[in-house]
RNA sequence: GGAGGCGUCGCCUAGUCAGGUCUAUGGCGCCCGCCUGCUAAGCGGGUUUGGGGCUACAACCCCAUCGAGGGUUCAAAUCCCUCCGCCUCCGCCA
């Protein structure tokens, strides 16, 4: 959630950042009724409590007639110091509520409007001129089935659509571009992660994937608790109720989990192969810093993730995602999008966020900062997560874009070593005849 | 799955059976100060977190906080109920 100091100080910022984002500022006026309710209902709650507790320090001592005469009154207020707690709880939950469904505030950067409405930062590699060359690009799929590297049918008939087994040399591509990424991740000072996949309701509230979000999540049935769509999930409340020494800050940490999505609001789209898919695997890294360092931890985040999509020579672009497409927990979004040949578009491979303070407020993790005075006070700290290898997409770029005029693939020579040296990917089937 | 034990302000710990100056004890650690060639020791003070009031978002005052949530009571760390977590033993399965 929002500072709500920023919400009460300066609700103008919060309206201006509803607006970028396409959405209505209604919550706002509900929010600050609802605060100062709160506080009314603090205060009176407060007054009769402190009352009841000096009364209570009287009975105590008092004896005979003068006890009775006592008890008559504090009887009569306990039952105002139990209503007035009830109305400051209902008052509470009121606020809570206004609070939790507001999204984050977004970057000055950010541009307005929706998906189409990004900005472009850059664009990386020249994209292959296949009719230059020659010959028309097949698509991941049928590379897949010429490499027997990705069996979508027998996927289909053991899970259903959207779903594939990874085969031969398909499934040590994907072994080996998770070892590259967690590689990398190691060698840039991240600490490697295997969290949980199924996590309670309060990780994925804290996230912000039980909003707009929560048709596209997984649940299990009678147990209240969910399959994650991203191990953002476990990584952010993996701190949660707890006070990180800011001294230590930046926690830099690199997690691989299954991600699961219904993909509910996409039905009819790219249905054609592994590239929008109910399960597939994920290196994401996560990162807690100081707000202050956030922007520029963002900075290094996309530089990461870039320096994984050059390690496999790939063509992409960079875009600053538009505030209507950030999701609740952003404030600030980049993705890197490859070329897919088959397509002839930029699609996306990895995303990072600056989530801010907006998940760290929800999970109740904070950070302990050195005052000038010599003490200690505690203070709101960012997260960050960026993609570093989402396998299923980076497999289809490499696929695709390195592919040859007889199915093979070439190797680009970062990744050769975690295949054993191979430089290129020969085809086990022919090509089909079309 | 069954039986039992435990959960106190960083760590350890007193308090829970007999509800009321508990405004939660003491130790360790840490911070500030004093003392002191330096350090250590010693001495004095401070040290949960969240919220509200007032404000310079200081100081100060107040409320909540003894795993979480309910209940009993004028009053709950303390009594009752539910849940969560950890530990031990048994069973089951790797």
């Amino acid at each position: 959630m929002i500072d709500p100091r920023v919400l009460r100080d300066d609700p103008a910022r919060v309206r201006a950042s509803l607006a970028k984002r396409g959405l209505s500022d209604e919550v706002v006026d509900r929010s600050l009724a609802a605060d100062s309710a709160r506080r009314a209902a603090i205060a009176e709650f407060e007054a009769k409590r402190a009352e009841q507790k000096s009364m209570g320090k009287l009975v105590a001592q008092a004896k005979g007639e003068e006890k009775t005469e006592l008890l008559a009154r504090t009887k009569a207020l306990a039952a105002e110091v139990k209503a007035a707690e009830a109305a400051q709880k209902e008052a509470e939950d009121t606020w809570n509520e206004c609070l939790s469904s507001m999204p984050n505030l977004t970057a000055e950067q950010t541009p307005p409007g929706g998906e189409e409405d990004f900005a472009l930062l850059e664009t990386v590699g020249e994209i292959r001129d296949f009719a230059a060359e020659g010959f028309a690009p097949r698509d991941h799929v049928e590379l897949g089935r010429m490499h027997a590297a990705i069996d979508l049918e027998r996927g289909a008939k053991v899970s259903g659509s959207r779903f594939y087994f990874f085969t031969g040399i398909g499934a040590r591509l994907h072994r080996a571009l998770i070892a590259m990424a967690l590689d990398m991740a190691h060698e840039n000072g991240f600490t490697e992660v295997v969290p949980p996949s199924l996590v309670k309701p309060r990780a994925m509230e804290g996230t912000g994937f039980l909003g707009q979000a929560a048709d596209d999540v997984y649940t299990i049935e009678g147990q209240d608790m969910y399959l994650v769509g991203t191990s953002e999930v476990p990584m952010a409340a993996y701190h949660s109720d707890e006070i990180l020494d800011a001294e230590q800050l930046p926690f830099r940490y690199a997690a691989v989990s299954p991600c699961f999505r219904k993909e509910a609001g996409s039905h009819g789209k790219d249905t054609r192969g592994i590239f929008r898919v109910h399960w597939f695997d994920k290196v994401e890294m996560f990162v807690y810093t100081t707000l202050e360092e956030a922007p520029a931890e963002h900075e290094r985040l996309l530089a990461w993730e870039r320096q994984f999509l050059d390690a496999l020579e790939l063509s992409y672009r960079v875009i600053d995602v538009a505030a209507g497409d950030l999701g609740l927990s952003a404030f600030r979004k980049f993705d890197c999008e490859a070329w897919i040949p088959s397509q002839e578009r930029y699609r996306e491979v990895t995303s990072t966020s600056n989530c801010t303070d907006f998940q760290t407020r929800r999970l109740d993790t904070r950070g302990r900062f050195a005052k000038e005075d010599g003490g200690t006070a505690t203070g709101p700290i960012a997260t960050l997560n960026g993609t570093l290898c989402s396998v299923n997409r980076p497999i289809i770029a490499l696929l695709e874009q390195h592919q040859q005029a007889d199915g093979s693939v070439r190797v680009p020579k970062a990744l050769q070593p975690y295949l054993g040296g191979l430089e290129v990917l020969v085809p086990v089937h022919p090509a089909e005849q079309a």
